[in-house]
RNA sequence: GAGACGUUAGCUCAGUUGGUUUAGAGCGCUUGCUUGACAGGCAAGAGGUCACUGGUUCGAUUCCAGUACGUCUCACCA
């Protein structure tokens, strides 16, 4: 057989991929086993994958393999969200281009462009997963704004509203001009940005004194109705009762006093601007302010503003400069650093904004989500996220969940006369309604207006996990009852308020139970200047271009290991390179045992016969060690644990024992052995590179169409054996002290060296020192009770080896070496010298910790012992 | 401004209830190898007063307090 010497992952990929397919591996139907369910995080429908999908459903890839190995019925749901904001942008752009205004079209005519879009679009992210290997159940796949989701929304808006917790009102928004739309507190980022104070000179009424306010706005002074000061501020007390004047507009507002304003600050005195700030808005109701909306919803000014009427926000600020500069009302002009708002997704300055929108009261139904995470129903990973989640819900603020867009679930409140309203799940309930509250028998469906705005895309996906089982519409269905509560949900901390801690509310408002067990949370995949990975910087590698470069398993592995959770993920192509180099290594490991003949006639030698039989306990220490690994959701280190079995223990130590000399056959129990082991390995690490391990796995043996190793069982975790373990290592170190002398003695691998302990043979275990002669390819092994003249010399533990040099002793190096060794263990002596002289410590240490300090002690004695002996050996021989 | 978390090798991180032969891994680095599975490899090696200062203790990388720096979250500073 003729295998190419490196791995080409692309064939596999394919075929393997479509192989699992069409056997429905990824299937999952409720029967008896215990489920394990994972719910996707819905990506944006019409997005493309980016590095951190690449990282988050790797790992629910991982979860879901290796839960689906350990014999349960595993069931990852596929799914995207509808992205209200973010799609809805998208095709308004897109119908600009073609010179189509939105607001020229009905709202059921820009639907229908938003669901071509959608068609067009949506899914490909998805196939991008297949790419990676992701298991989901597609069957399954779901849509946020498909009939049973949509439905469910609505119910759940109904329901909320019925339980009085959804209301409606006018309050201070966070208004995305761009969007044109209110955003929750949730989705606004605060940035310091270089501004400037502007210092401003408002006239006294009827006076010839003015006061100085500063603003980082000036163009909302158009809507100032009152200039306020601090009432312990004795600066401004000779003000009480008087009016100033609004510069450019002329307005006489009054001159109030608040002690929300800090005296210190500024010049002390304040400008208020009650429709446009959160703070004046509040200092507006308490002292009765009327306030003066001076933005359009898209961010100009508005009529009422009197001026800049139409002009953009931005440079109306600098007309406005312009202007009291003009006047001479304009002071002077500071450089100044402020936070400044922007919308998470369209990034427009978020202006502050009193509008009517619709919010979910939040303190009640948070409760139980609360003490979930608290008690430990629901577990974070890392758990350091408890904290901050705690803080967040103990302080959580109603969500204003309207949005001012057609592309979403429209809020199923309908307006019948002089803004009464009601709220109904269909419009013949809501007509039944609203007859009822009105008394007004005749009203008809005419007299119905519904509400224009959607629900915000959160308010859909944290309903996801119930929905995914239709457990709104329908909760007592077989699907729901068996899936839920999920089990592990895997997502970036960015969305922990977003959406995690809101399904976790939900779960318990719905079900009365916790939607998932485990929120492990990912870091952000970053570059190596630490900044996230984005379209817009445009530091990020093209995922699929990495997967046809270093195949998917190779970048599986390369997104693992760097990415404990919660700690970001500092990419580099050497992480994905360090995967594709691992793949190649299992690729050459299989080629090397593929390639062997085997001969029935020749028995088992005894160094193969003892590596299978370490190999076996290594192997079930490995596995014990990745059980306890995943169980802490430590997926990096478990992969680590794997890596390190199957590259150190298996290639670099197990196939140098057991591999035949060049063309000469391998015996059959040796053989066999080997590839069960092989195939042991190849499950193990199925779950991180499901492509390459179910190519070896399926040339491994014999194997009927039908046949997966996905399917297969994982091996359990058992006692392994710890004294052939420890052994073993003893043996290791041999055999590098061995290589060493080599090296340092210029002693070439073919020419055959003797080995000499200065030990009883009866400690040693001939079969192990089988493994010693094969390795370092000794002549033969002796026991002593002297030591060697004239031979190079190395200890392990408190045991000498000689190999006989015949000549070749540089004495010399080797004293010098033998000194430093001295030195190191006198230094080590010392060490634990202090300990033991010290009676405190002797009198109040526990026996065990007592005992190991006069192990150290002897042993390092010994040591010393035969170290000076040798020093003072070779020194007669200079 | 308040709070949370962190600071261990050049980089990214482990370090499991304080004692495990004077601290571990992966990558990177240095040196030597085309040794017939693998140069996407093999072998050997260098590299750390565990941020700093105190305290508790027989004993601290590990526990406590403070300082410095960093990250994140929340918050109304014009």
């Amino acid at each position: 057989m003729n295998i190419p010497s490196k791995y080409e992952p692309g064939k596999a990929e394919s075929t393997w991929y479509s192989y699992w397919m069409k056997h429905g591996f990824f299937k999952s139907t409720p029967d008896d086993r215990e489920p394990y369910t994972i719910v996707i995080p819905p990506p944006n429908v019409t997005g493309v994958l980016h590095m951190g999908h690449m990282l988050n459903n790797t790992i629910q890839d991982v979860l879901t393999r290796r839960a689906r190995m350990q014999g349960k019925n595993a069931c990852w749901v596929p799914g995207t969200d509808h992205a209200s904001i973010a799609t809805e942008a998208k095709v308004v752009a897109k119908l600009k281009e073609q010179g189509i205004e939105k607001k020229n079209l009905t709202r059921d005519e820009f639907l229908e462009h938003a669901w071509e879009w959608t068609h067009k679009h949506g899914g490909i992210i998805l196939e991008q997963l297949k790419r990676l290997g992701a298991s989901c159940d597609w069957d399954r796949t779901l849509f946020t704004m498909d009939d049973k989701r949509y439905d469910s929304v609505i119910k759940v808006f109904v329901d909320l509203h019925n339980k009085g917790l959804i209301y409606r009102g006018v309050r201070m928004v966070n208004w995305d001009p761009q969007a044109r739309t209110a955003v929750s507190d949730e989705e606004v980022n605060y940035t310091e940005e270089k501004s400037k104070l502007y210092y401003v000179k408002y006239r006294i009424a009827g006076e010839d004194g003015f006061v100085t306010v500063a603003t980082t706005r000036p163009e909302t002074i158009l809507g100032d109705t009152a200039v306020c000061a601090n009432p312990d501020d004795k600066r401004y007390s000779h003000l009480k009762g008087k009016k100033v004047i609004v510069p450019m507009v002329d307005r006489e507002v009054p001159f109030i006093f608040d002690s929300y304003v800090d005296k210190e600050f500024g010049t002390g005195c304040l400008k208020i601007t009650p429709a446009h700030d959160i703070n004046d808005y509040e200092i507006g109701i308490r002292h009765k302010l009327p306030s003066i909306d001076v933005f359009n919803e898209d961010g100009t000014m508005s009529e009422k503003a009197g001026m800049f009427i139409g002009v953009d926000r931005f440079q109306a600020r600098e007309l406005s400069e312009k202007e009291l500069r003009k006047s001479g009302s304009l002071v002077k002009v500071e450089n100044y650093n402020n936070k400044v708002g922007r919308s998470e997704r369209t990034n427009a300055v978020i202006e502050p904004r009193l509008s009517m929108q619709w919010f979910l009261k939040m303190e009640k139904i948070s409760k139980p989500a609360l003490d979930a995470v608290m008690n430990g129903d629901v577990h974070l990973h890392p758990s350091k996220f408890r904290n901050l989640y705690r803080h967040w819900m103990e302080n959580v603020h109603d969500w204003c969940i309207s949005r001012q867009l057609w592309w979403g679930h429209r809020i199923p409140a309908w307006y019948f006369s002089n803004g009464e309203y009601v709220v109904a799940e269909t419009e013949q309930e809501a007509l039944e309604l609203a007859r009822k509250k009105s008394g007004n028998k005749s009203l008809s469906a005419k007299d119905l207006v519904q509400d224009e705005d959607v629900l915000d895309t959160w308010f859909s996906s944290w309903l996801w996990p119930i929905t995914c089982f239709d457990g709104i519409n329908d909760p007592e269905n077989n699907d729901y009852k068996y899936y839920y509560p999920t089990n592990d949900l895997i997502t970036a901390p960015e969305i922990l308020f977003f959406w995690v801690a809101r399904m976790i509310i939900a779960g318990y408002e719905y079900r009365g139970e916790k939607p998932f067990s485990n929120v492990y949370l990912t870091g952000l995949v970053r570059d190596q200047q630490r900044r996230k990975m984005s379209k817009s910087l445009g530091n990020s590698p093209e995922p699929i271009d990495l997967i046809e470069k270093y195949g998917a398993d190779g970048v599986r592995v390369g997104m693992l290991l760097c990415s404990p959770a919660g700690n970001d993920l500092l990419y580099d192509d050497s992480l994905p390179e360090q995967g594709r180099n691992f793949a190649n290594k299992i690729w050459n490991a299989f080629r090397l045992v593929k390639g062997w003949h085997v001969d029935d006639s020749i028995p088992q030698p005894e160094s193969s016969e003892v590596a299978v039989k370490w190999m076996n306990e290594v192997l079930k220490k490995s596995v014990h060690e990745i059980d306890n690994n995943f169980k802490k959701f430590r997926i990096s280190e478990a992969l680590m644990s794997s890596y390190k079995l199957f590259w150190d223990e298996f290639s670099g130590w197990y196939l140098e024992i057991i591999k035949p000399e060049y063309q000469k056959p391998i015996d059959r129990k040796t053989f066999q052995a080997t590839v069960d082991i092989f195939e042991k390995l190849a499950e193990l690490m199925h779950s991180f590179m499901p492509f390459i391990t179910e190519e070896i796995w399926q040339m491994l043996k014999e194997r009927k169409d039908g046949e997966s190793i996905m399917v297969t069982r994982l091996p359990e975790s058992k006692r392994y054996n710890k004294e052939l373990l420890a052994s073993f290592e003893n043996i290791k170190e041999t055999v590098t002290a061995v290589r060493s002398v080599r090296k340092e003695k210029d002693i070439p691998n073919r020419e055959t060296i003797e080995l000499l302990i200065m030990a009883d043979s009866s400690e040693y275990d001939n079969s192990l020192m089988k493994v010693v002669s094969k390795l370092c390819n000794l002549s033969s092994v002796e026991f002593v009770e002297k030591r060697r003249e004239g031979a190079a010399s190395f200890m392990i533990g408190t045991t000498q080896y000689f190999i006989p040099l015949e000549g070749k002793l540089d004495v010399e190096a080797e004293l010098s070496k033998l000194r430093q060794d001295l030195e190191y263990d006198r230094g080590f002596l010392a060490n634990v010298m202090k300990k033991l002289e010290n009676e405190r410590f002797v009198q109040n240490a526990p026996a065990n910790v007592i005992d190991l300090e006069r192990k150290k002690k002897s042993d390092a004695e010994a040591r010393i012992k035969s170290l000076g002996e040798r020093i003072s050996h070779l020194e007669k021989l200079l």
